[in-house]
DNA sequence: ATACGCTTGCGCAATGCCGCC
DNA sequence: CGGCGGCATTGCGCAAGCGTA
């Protein structure tokens, strides 16, 4: 999990004053809490898995999509990109998205466990290969059975900060998306100007150069073709 | 939630076919599943927060982020909007992300229990108003009773289209974001080459008036010091 | 060193959308 | 036509990791 963070490079972990320490080396695996034995299992799924298959990390010169080379119809009126025949587009470009955790034998002889589907005995991940973890097994360091007030307490605040966290990062891709309208529009009316500027330009040169070769004497009538064009200072 | 899908033109239900009934009026309330008593109160709990604090719906000319006009230095390296004292500036314009469900007693009774936010006898939601559902209680479909292979099969079909989805979410994000940066970048050039026809063109504007004011022979002197300039065709 | 908030990947459930019968 | 089954989308909580105070 950690490598995909230190990969990822697109977004929000740029917000705070880090970026030392972001282009260090790819830190070892350390799972901190582990707390209980199943949680460690769940950890253990996660990581091995992550690594190998899921296909979130995009540095930016991969070359799934591909459009968005010329920036000038590859969105629609919305910012997004848009594949047609939708099903189709997909099962060409993605891929496994095959199952993390095989184990579908809920046994459920269990109390307070939320999230059963980290609970099913999936020993087999202990068999893995796993990068060699501290497991310094503090107990979730405390009296954190799940029951406590504690526990409680940091979960509930977890949650609002979980809240928060994703209505900033729909507010980020709602601004981005926005910008990028903006600037596609600007972009036109840039290229627009561009395009009046240069016809005046090759007006302008017509002019001159035929005025260097011929005596003189057609100055006004060729000014006076020109002056609608420029209206610009 | 409906309500917020119908709002929300930002993003991804636009990808498919629709957009007829887009604009259409806003849903009335109707919960389809509501599968347990449980779940039915988890529905409620959300729907009614959802609809009154969340603030995620933001549509194109509201007033957050007052930045944002200009497009020339709202955005770091990455395209993100990034916000100085970080969390002062959350605190003001971030607000309310109480709790949804305010029940903090964990009474962990139960035994199938995955999401026990939800299972904590938050009674309290059904003396609320709440929009009449229809309240159909079908068993979940079937003899769904978590433990069957029908519904261990549907969690997790349901479980690799929801890493698909995000998978896909991530890079329509990550292309906005580089598709941002390109315009800008565009943009930039597209600007310095404005800047560039517009001097030129005022050189070549100076030159005619000069040009046409005078006599004649400086037309040799004043080409050659315009020369450096018309690089372009 | 510890505690706190933030970010993120994941599963779950609800819901939407679509093709098919 | 409507119901149904399927995938897609989304909001949520959980847990882990990260950075900072």
């Amino acid at each position: 999990m950690s490598i995909r963070k230190e990969l990822t490079e697109e977004s929000t972990q740029t917000e705070k004053k880090m970026s030392e320490s972001q282009s260090s080396v790819i830190q070892e695996y350390s799972p901190t809490a582990s707390a209980t034995f199943t949680s460690f299992s769940h950890t253990l799924t996660h990581a091995t898995t992550t690594l190998a298959s899921n296909p979130d990390h995009l540095e930016p010169s991969t070359n799934h999509m591909p459009q968005m080379e010329g920036y000038s119809q590859c969105l629609d009126a919305h910012g997004l990109v848009r594949a047609s025949s939708n099903r189709m587009a997909e099962q060409m470009m993605g891929l496994s998205y095959l199952s993390y955790a095989p184990c579908i034998n809920p046994s459920s002889t269990e109390t307070v466990g939320q999230q059963s589907h980290m609970l099913q005995q999936d020993f087999s991940n202990f068999l893995l290969p796993h990068p060699p973890g501290p497991l310094r097994n503090h107990p979730l360091k405390r009296g954190l059975t799940k029951d406590s007030m504690e526990y409680r307490l940091r979960r509930e605040r977890n949650n609002i900060a979980v809240r928060k966290s994703r209505d900033k990062a729909r507010r980020r891709i709602h601004l981005t998306q926005q910008r990028a309208l903006q600037l596609q529009e600007e972009n036109y009316r840039l290229q627009v100007l561009i395009g009046q500027l240069t016809q005046e330009l090759d007006t302008m040169k017509n002019i001159l150069s035929q005025r260097h070769l011929r005596p003189r004497d057609h100055c006004t009538s060729e000014l006076r073709d020109i002056s609608y064009i420029s209206h610009f200072t």
